[in-house]
This record gives C-alpha cells, sequence and structure tokens, in this order.
DNA sequence: TATCATGATTAGAT
DNA sequence: ATCTAATCATGATA
C-alpha cells in the first residue's frame, strides 16, 4: 500500500492535462513521505531524483524537455544512481510483494450489471428492451394497452440506453487513454529508476479498478433512471382501468353465491378471469387475468368484511340474481328428470341474503 | 374540484 | 405460497 501511495505521488507530480476525468478520479492524495526512506543522501541525489519526478512535466518548451531528459539520462552519475535505487528498493523490500488479493467480482456490480442486462440497457439490441418491458408489464398484471404507452417508453428507454453507452464508451477511452500515458511515464522513469513489469502492472490494476468505480457510479445511475422510467410508465396503479361492467357481474355473482368461502380455487379464478375476458370481446382486449381475480377477491373480502352494511344492497342484488337462474336451473332440471335431486353443491345452494353475524367471513 | 370507488402493490402473518 | 390489511394512484361522480 505505501509503494503504491508512492507511485501515485511520483504521477501525481506529473502534468495530467488533457487526461482530467469527468467526475474526478480521486487519486489517493500524497502521502507524508517524500520518497527518500533513506536519509542522508547527497543533495545532488535529491537534485535528480526531483528531476526525475518532474521530468515529463509538459512544459511549453518540448525542446527544452528532451533537453533536460536528455541531459538526466547522460548523467555521470545515473548508473550509480540507479544501482542505489535498486539496493534501497532491495531492501525496503518493495520489488517483492506478491500479487495480492484478484478482486472479487463485487456482487453490487454485479446485481447492477443484472439489472441493467434484464432492463435491456445493457443487453444486445433494441429488442431486449421491449420484450423485458412487455414481461415487466405482464407480469404487473396490466395487460391493457402496451401500445400508446409502450412505445413511449421504449424510446425514453433507448435514449437512457444511448446515454448510457455512450457514456461508457468515454470512460472506456479515458481509460485506456489514462493507461497508456502513465505506462509511457513509468517506461520513461524506468530508464533512471527500477520499476520492475509487476509493478507497472499493479499501477495499470489500480487505475482500472478506479475507472470501473467510476463505472459503477454510471451503473447506479442509469439504473435509478430506468427504475423512475418504469415507475412512471409500467406501474399499473398508474393506469388503472375499471374492470367492464360485465366483467364485475361475473366476479360479484361468484362471491355473493359463495359468501360463506368466498375463496376461488386456482382452476376456478382461471374460470372466472377466462369469462371475464370474454365478455363484451369487441374493441381493445379487457382481458382480465388470474391474477387480477386474486387481487379482486382480495380486495372484496377485505372491503366487505370491513362495511357489510355498505354491501347489503349489492348482496341481496346477485342473491336474487343467482336465486332467479338456480331457480330457472331447478325448474328445468325438476321438469327435465325426476330423478335427479336438486341440491345445489356449492356451500349450502345459493345463499339468501343471510351474513355471518359476527362479520367474519370464514 | 372534493370525495368516494376501485384495481394494484406492499408488508407481514400464517 | 396465499391471505389480510393498509396504502397508493387513478377513475368516476356529485
Amino acid at each position: 500500500m505505501d509503494e503504491q501511495a508512492r507511485i501515485l505521488q511520483a504521477l501525481g507530480g506529473v502534468n495530467l492535462a488533457g487526461h482530467s476525468v469527468q467526475g474526478g478520479m480521486a487519486l489517493p492524495p500524497p502521502h507524508g513521505h517524500d520518497g527518500s526512506d533513506v536519509d542522508g543522501r547527497k543533495q545532488d541525489i535529491g537534485d535528480i531524483l526531483h528531476q526525475i519526478m518532474t521530468i515529463t512535466d509538459q512544459s511549453l518548451d518540448e525542446a527544452q524537455a528532451k533537453h533536460r531528459k536528455h541531459g538526466l539520462n547522460c548523467h555521470r552519475m545515473k548508473p550509480a544512481l540507479f544501482s542505489v535505487l535498486c539496493e534501497i528498493k532491495e531492501k525496503t523490500g518493495l520489488s517483492i510483494r506478491g500479487a495480492q488479493e484478484e478482486d472479487p467480482p463485487d456482487p453490487q456490480l454485479m446485481r447492477l450489471d443484472n439489472m441493467l442486462l434484464a432492463e435491456g440497457v445493457s443487453g444486445p439490441e433494441k429488442g431486449g428492451g421491449s420484450a423485458a418491458a412487455a414481461a415487466a408489464a405482464a407480469a404487473a398484471g396490466s395487460p391493457t394497452d402496451n401500445s400508446i404507452e409502450h412505445s413511449d417508453y421504449r424510446a425514453k428507454l433507448s435514449q437512457i440506453r444511448q446515454i448510457y453507452h455512450t457514456e461508457l464508451e468515454k470512460y472506456e477511452q479515458a481509460c485506456n487513454e489514462f493507461t497508456t500515458h502513465v505506462m509511457n511515464l513509468l517506461r520513461e522513469q524506468s530508464r533512471t529508476r527500477p520499476i520492475s513489469p509487476k509493478e507497472i502492472e499493479r499501477m495499470v490494476n489500480i487505475i482500472h479498478r478506479k475507472f470501473s468505480s467510476i463505472q459503477m457510479q454510471l451503473k447506479q445511475s442509469t439504473c435509478e433512471a430506468v427504475m423512475i422510467l418504469r415507475s412512471r410508465f409500467l406501474d399499473a396503479r398508474r393506469k388503472r382501468r375499471n374492470f367492464s361492467k360485465q366483467a364485475t357481474e361475473i366476479l360479484n355473482e361468484y362471491f355473493y353465491s359463495h359468501l360463506s368461502n368466498p375463496y376461488p380455487s386456482e382452476e376456478a379464478k382461471e374460470e372466472l378471469a377466462k369469462k371475464c375476458s370474454i365478455t363484451v370481446s369487441q374493441g381493445v382486449g379487457t382481458t382480465i387475468t388470474v391474477a387480477q381475480v386474486s387481487n379482486w377477491f382480495g380486495n372484496k373480502r377485505i372491503r366487505y368484511k370491513k362495511n357489510i352494511g355498505k354491501f347489503q344492497e349489492e348482496a341481496n342484488l346477485y342473491a336474487a340474481k343467482t336465486a332467479v337462474t338456480a331457480a330457472h336451473a331447478v325448474a328445468a332440471a325438476v321438469q327435465n328428470s325426476q330423478t335427479n335431486s336438486p341440491t345445489t353443491p356449492n356451500s349450502g345452494g345459493y345463499p339468501a341474503p343471510c351474513y355471518q353475524s359476527d362479520g367474519r367471513i370464514q
């Protein structure tokens, strides 16, 4: 860690003009040390060190810089300095530090990646987004108009997608530029001080990690944007449509005729959903899903229970209704075959408008 | 426009 | 998993 700081410090003294990364790539601030762990070196060496550190300063005068570099490289003390630096390095054990932590794949980053992929932002091409959106809409149980709102949603999503990709590209490019820049610097410096390939590699790793953390920010904010977009367009609550009269009729019929146990089985729900969807198949399909039937019964049960009085009238109405149809059925049955015993199957026949006195359902 | 009705979502219990 | 209860957001209506 100390060494990294030192390397970064050395870089910090270099003019990185033109390589500023938007959002601020925060290199660790220079540490307290100043590069001379060993004291008592001559002023001469100090000067040379300083020159090394600042050698790539892109001074206005390129020729002058060249001259200085050349001067340094041909300095009579250079070989001696080099070996001294090697020795220092050897002693302080800087050169041998195993390649530590192979960074494990950040779980959060993976989460973000997965989501972006699922949302169709980072996926293959335009098809993915709409498919995911459609799936999401279907899952949310709002199968109605996914044409008008949907195209709007898709447009916005592709906008986000585009921004995301251009930004990503920018980061990628900046990262590469910066990396080559640093590599060049190190290569330059390796002529006057010992730099192992491992160090360079580590340096590159550090840079990449920094950039990937920036990328993560980008992914994070993109995810947020997508979530907002989704909640804005895909949240079924925002485009609630009341069921058709016939659909509510069917559902209410079932509810009040099973008042003592208004919990339709899965099959019953499917049946009801189908029946509701069939009604008035005019216009854009008002298909009702099983999930919606479940929602309806959930709401109905709780609301009925909460205020039975309010639903008295409705209950009577539907009770009468089913009574009439049942009576007809019974009459028909009686007329058709005497052997048929007309005991109605479900939970005690058509219930007269009778309610549990304690207000509880089941 | 205030208010109720209603479909969907959510947390938490079972 | 499915249900309840509370809540949200919108539709319908007075």
